[in-house]
DNA sequence: AAGGTGACCGGCC
DNA sequence: TGGCCGGCCACCT
């Protein structure tokens, strides 16, 4: 594996359990760039050629499936995460705290 | 090498 | 919550 910044995203996310959500910043902040929330969205956007990166289980800090657009369906990434036992309505995630999980802080 | 870009965040009203 | 603005950082052309 490389040092890539986009590894180390797809590593946190991947550590993503099923039926939990987290936010950009979240991820940022575990790589210790919580500045750089903008880039852990531009590694998602990379992520559609690595398949074991759940990009759909990351949404912005409102909630909402800020991502859903590149999905390349339109409720695709609604329905996975209902498939999870998350509900979804008008592209946002009910009940958004509770479902929230907080990746492990990276070098503690 | 420089500039543009982006699936964001936080603060303020 | 919503809208607007500034900052921030790595990737791409």
């Amino acid at each position: 594996m490389e040092d890539n910044f986009f590894e180390r995203v797809y590593r946190i996310v991947r550590q993503i359990p099923e039926g939990k959500v987290t936010s950009y910043g979240a991820i940022a902040k575990a790589l210790g760039t919580a500045r750089s929330a903008r880039m852990v969205g531009w590694a998602m956007n990379a992520s559609h050629n690595t398949e074991d990166v759940p990009a759909h289980r990351v949404v912005n800090r409102k909630g909402l499936l800020s991502g859903k657009h590149h999905f390349g369906g339109t409720n695709l990434m609604q329905q996975l995460l209902e498939n999870e036992g998350i509900k979804v309505v008008d592209n946002q995630i009910v009940d958004f705290e509770k479902h929230f999980w907080q990746p492990e802080i990276s070098g503690q």
